[in-house]
DNA sequence: AATTACATGTAAGAGGTTACATGATTCA
DNA sequence: TGAATCATGTAACCTCTTACATGTAATT
């Protein structure tokens, strides 16, 4: 069972928008999928000969003035329908997500610092308001700015799901402190 | 900035609890920290040699009957020093994960079945809810044989927190359902 | 003069998956 | 006899991160 290359997918997709070179799929990524994908250089760039290898892509490079030279990068015929053909592929497994404040939660009762533990959700809980509030903003901008295009649907539905899985472990982490705290190992369990 | 092995402290966590062995360090995340973190053979058994290489754990090995003989491996002091020191370091960061039906679904304006991308959710949703079934049959399971052992309080919360995650995706997907059938940006073409 | 933004790339290595290889014991 | 469970391990490979390397142009 060979491993799916995601990465191809996305530098695919992204090729299908007004993002054509390795630093603008770079910072499409890092700000309009941030909740739901990252990617570096060491794999754009590689990728991005691939997709020119294998015909997916043609490269053209762009002279700029003020600005240091370009190469876009354009989707072929061919590289629309691997993209077409993944995107009508149903999702096989729905992925585990590693946590490492889970992980020390779990091992937790080893230590006799219980106020720690609680300083770490807190500190959790902090960034996941912060994450919370930049979704927001996104969601404010989209709003805003709007063109009404078929994309900006789509964008608000994965933006959604940040929304929801960030708030949903904010709650989860208010309730965790509050069990912590109330300290029943034995007792009432909500 | 090196990238920290958070292999090594999964184990070492382990080793902390009565599962002494690979195959048993195995089974138990499986079967107890699935919803946070999972490992591999390829994993387990070198990072086993490599922590009694480093002092942190020291081997035992033991003749079974009725089974194959197994290696039993036991944290050290120094193991221990290692691992709480770990668990006291706060979380620098909430990590991203990575969303296929995300990514797909943030250039699904490029296909035109929307009755696809529909289905893709449908079976993301019915995969969701088999995992949150999962959730709530073991969290039965330790409150009816519940020691009322300390851990027990914080495998809870772990627990909780992929139920509350799981939910909130569900009802992310229903709404993400009924968004695409009913709102149309532009209006239904097709 | 220094920093930031724009721009492209590579090499080493960390981390993880998968397939393979081996073998004992139990149960149907 | 065959499958399942118990048990340990390796090698090849893939993916991704990080550090490094280079250079232009604009701004402070």
């Amino acid at each position: 069972m060979a491993q799916e290359n995601h990465t191809k997918y996305a530098i695919l997709g992204i090729l299908t928008t007004s993002c054509n070179s390795g630093y603008e799929i770079k910072q499409m990524i890092d700000n309009s999928l941030n909740h739901f994908w990252k990617i570096s250089y060491g794999q754009i760039y590689p990728m991005l000969k691939t997709l020119v290898t294998d015909e997916l892509a043609y490269v053209v490079e762009v002279a700029q003035e003020n600005k240091p030279d370009k190469k876009t990068y354009f989707i072929t015929e061919k590289g629309r329908a691997v993209l077409q053909n993944w995107l009508e592929t149903p999702i096989e497994k729905v992925s585990i997500e590693k946590n490492e404040l889970l992980l020390k939660l779990f091992f937790s009762s080893n230590q006799k610092k219980e106020q720690l533990t609680i300083k770490h959700i807190e500190q959790y809980i902090e960034k996941l308001q912060e994450r919370l509030a930049v979704f927001l903003t996104i969601e404010q901008s989209i709003h805003t700015h709007g063109t009404g295009h078929l994309d900006e649907q789509y964008w608000l539905i994965t933006l959604d799901y940040g929304k929801r899985a960030t708030q949903a472990a904010i709650e989860w982490g208010n309730a965790a402190i509050a069990t912590i705290k109330g300290g029943n190992v034995n007792g009432e369990k909500d």
